[in-house]
RNA sequence: GGGCCGGUAGCUCAGACGGUAGAGCAUUUGCCUUUUAAGCAAAGGGUCGCGGGUUCGAGUCCCGCCCGGCUCACCA
C-alpha cells in the first residue's frame, strides 16, 4: 500500500473512532462567540492579570499545529488566516473530549469552547473546556515551514494554497477592495452598474480572436465576448448616460505571466465628456484605488516605488521621439521600444487612426485619434478614448478593418451593423475607458504573474479532465 | 509555437564519476499536564512524471512524449 493510501485509510477508519466517542464527522451548524481574528484584535493587548476576569469563548478553525504531551497539548486553530493557539488538558475537557482531541489530525475542523488565558511563554491561548468536531480531512496537509510551494498545485488546488500560504489569502483580499473601491467611486460619480451579453453573436470592442460557442435551441453560432464596449454604448444611446461594467473577457490567444484567457476588466462611459475628461477621472480612480488596497498612493512593486498620485502625460509621437514614424511603425516602435521602460503611471496620448477603430478623430489631425493607454510597471493597464460617434464615420472604420480582415489580420474588427444603427439615433459626444482589473491587483500586490492574482487560472487539464474533444480546426 | 529550467516519500528538498534510493516535517507505537520548528526512543512509507533505448547494471546517459515555470513571439 502507498503511503498516500495509508494516510487515506488511517483517516477513514478514525472517522468510525470519532463517531464511537459519539461525535459526529461531519458537524452542523456551530455557534461561535468570536472569529479568531476577532479575539486577537480584542485581546492581543490584555495582560494575564486582565484575563483572571475569566473571558469564556467559543472557536472554531481548522488545526493548523499540534504538539501533544501526554495528558495536555497545545494546538494552533487556523481561521481566516490567522492562528490562536489552544490548550487542552485531560482534567479540564474530560474523558471524552481529550480522547477525541488524541484522535485528531492536521487540517481537521473543530470548535473549542473555554476561557482565555496566557502561557508562560505569553502566548494568548484558549483554555479548551469543551472540544466540538466539525470536518474531518482525509488527506494530509501541507508542510508548516515551507508552506505549499508546488506552483501547479498552488493553481490546480487553490484551496491548499490559500491553507497554507496566509500571503496569497492576502492578495485577493485586496484584489476585492481594489474592485469595491472602484465600484464605490463610480457609483459617487453617478455611474450605473450594467451587464451585457457574454455571448454575442457578432463580437467586437477589440482586437482579438474570440472563442466560439453554440446554442443548441437556436441552432446558432455564438462567440465570448472578447469586451463589452459595443454593448455599453448602445446603453449611452439609450440615455444611460454614465455606465459601467466589471466582468469578464474572454480572448482566444496567448497565455502568459501577463495574460490569461478569460480576464477581468472594468469599462465605464461617461456622455458629455472626452478623453481629457476620461484622464483625469482615471488618475483619481485609480489613486483611490490604491489608497483603498495599501492603504497608500505609493506603492513598492517589484523593487521600485511606485506613485499613483503622480501620473506623467505624453503623447505617443513625444514618447516615441521619431517624427517620421506615422501609423502601425509608430505603434510598434512604441510597443518595442518604449512601453516597457514606462514604469511610472503614465499616460500616453493620441493614436495612430489605423489601430483604433472606435475613436473620435483628432480635430485638424486627420492621422490620429483622441485616444490614450496607461502604463504603469511597464504594463499597459487602461485603453480609453474619445468615442466615435459618428454613423458614417464608424462604417467607414469597420470598412477600413473589413480590408485589413481580407489581408488575413484575424483580429481586425468585424462589421456590427446593428451598432452603427444605434449610434444612427444619435450617441451624445462620450468618453470611454477600460481598466484591465488583473493587472492592476498584480502591481498593488507586488504579484509577477497574472495566475497569482486569478484564484483558478486556465491550466491544461490534467489526463481526462477535460470533457470535451478538442477541434484541430476551431480558431 | 521557439529557447532555457524543472518533475525523487503526503509536504519541502539532497542524491559527483552509472553500482542495492536519503534527510527534515508529516504518519504509526511508547513516554511526557504551559508547549510553540516541543522533546526523547523506535517503526512504517517510493511504479524516482510516462514510454522506449544504451549498459552486466539507469533516479543518473540517449531519444520520444506528458505536465509546470521563466522567457521570446502574439496579445491586454
Amino acid at each position: 500500500m502507498s503511503l498516500e493510501d495509508e494516510l487515506y485509510q488511517q483517516r477513514i477508519s478514525r472517522i468510525a473512532e470519532i463517531e464511537a466517542l459519539g461525535f459526529e464527522p461531519y458537524g452542523h451548524r456551530f455557534d461561535f462567540t468570536h472569529t479568531i481574528p476577532q479575539i486577537l484584535a480584542e485581546y492581543t493587548a490584555k495582560t494575564a492579570a486582565e484575563l483572571e476576569q475569566r473571558v469564556v469563548v467559543k472557536v472554531a478553525g481548522r488545526i493548523s499545529t499540534i504538539r501533544r504531551m501526554g495528558k495536555a497539548g497545545f494546538a494552533h486553530l487556523l481561521q481566516n488566516g490567522e492562528r490562536l493557539q489552544i490548550y487542552i488538558r485531560k482534567d479540564a475537557v474530560g474523558e471524552k473530549d481529550f480522547a477525541l482531541y488524541e484522535k485528531l489530525d492536521l487540517g481537521d475542523i473543530i470548535g473549542v469552547e473555554g476561557y482565555l488565558f496566557r502561557t508562560r511563554t505569553g502566548e494568548l491561548s484558549v483554555h479548551a473546556e469543551r472540544l466540538y468536531f466539525l470536518a474531518k480531512t482525509l488527506f494530509s496537509m501541507p508542510e508548516k515551514w515551507h508552506g505549499l510551494e508546488d506552483v501547479e498545485i498552488r493553481y490546480r488546488q487553490r484551496y491548499l494554497d490559500l491553507i497554507a500560504n496566509p500571503e496569497v489569502r492576502n492578495v485577493f483580499v485586496t484584489r476585492a477592495k481594489i474592485v469595491s473601491s472602484m465600484r464605490r467611486q463610480l457609483e459617487a460619480h453617478g455611474f450605473l452598474e450594467v451587464e451585457t451579453p457574454m455571448l454575442q453573436p457578432v463580437y467586437g470592442g477589440a482586437a482579438a480572436r474570440p472563442f466560439r460557442t453554440h446554442h443548441n435551441t437556436l441552432d446558432i453560432g455564438l462567440y465570448l465576448r472578447i469586451a463589452p464596449e459595443l454593448y455599453l454604448k448602445r446603453l449611452v444611446v439609450g440615455g444611460l448616460e454614465r455606465v459601467y461594467e466589471i466582468n469578464r473577457n474572454f480572448r482566444n490567444e496567448g497565455i502568459s505571466t501577463r495574460h490569461n484567457p478569460e480576464f477581468t476588466m472594468l469599462e465605464f462611459y461617461q456622455a458629455y465628456t472626452d478623453y481629457l475628461g476620461m484622464m483625469d477621472l482615471s488618475e483619481e480612480l485609480l489613486r483611490q484605488a490604491a489608497i483603498d488596497a495599501t492603504g497608500s498612493a505609493v506603492v513598492e512593486y517589484q523593487g521600485e516605488k511606485i506613485d499613483f498620485g503622480n501620473f506623467r502625460r505624453v503623447s505617443m509621437r513625444d514618447a516615441v521621439g521619431d517624427p517620421s514614424l506615422k501609423g502601425k511603425a509608430l505603434v510598434d516602435e512604441f510597443e518595442r521600444n518604449i512601453e516597457s521602460t514606462l514604469i511610472q503611471p503614465t499616460i500616453v496620448f493620441d493614436y495612430p487612426i489605423e489601430v483604433s477603430p472606435l475613436s473620435k478623430n483628432k480635430p485638424g489631425d486627420p492621422d490620429f485619434v483622441e485616444r490614450f493607454e496607461i502604463y504603469v510597471a511597464g504594463m499597459e493597464i487602461a485603453n480609453a478614448f474619445t468615442e466615435l460617434n459618428d454613423p458614417a464615420e464608424q462604417r467607414r472604420r469597420f470598412e477600413m478593418q473589413l480590408a485589413l480582415r481580407e489581408k488575413g489580420d484575424e483580429e481586425a474588427h468585424q462589421m456590427d451593423e446593428d451598432y452603427v444603427r444605434a449610434l444612427s439615433y444619435g450617441m451624445p459626444p462620450t468618453g470611454g475607458e477600460g481598466i484591465g482589473i488583473d493587472r492592476v491587483t498584480m502591481i498593488l500586490t507586488n504579484t509577477r504573474s497574472i495566475r497569482d492574482v486569478i484564484l483558478f487560472p486556465l491550466l491544461r487539464p490534467v489526463a481526462q479532465a477535460s470533457g470535451l474533444p478538442n477541434h484541430e480546426h476551431d480558431s
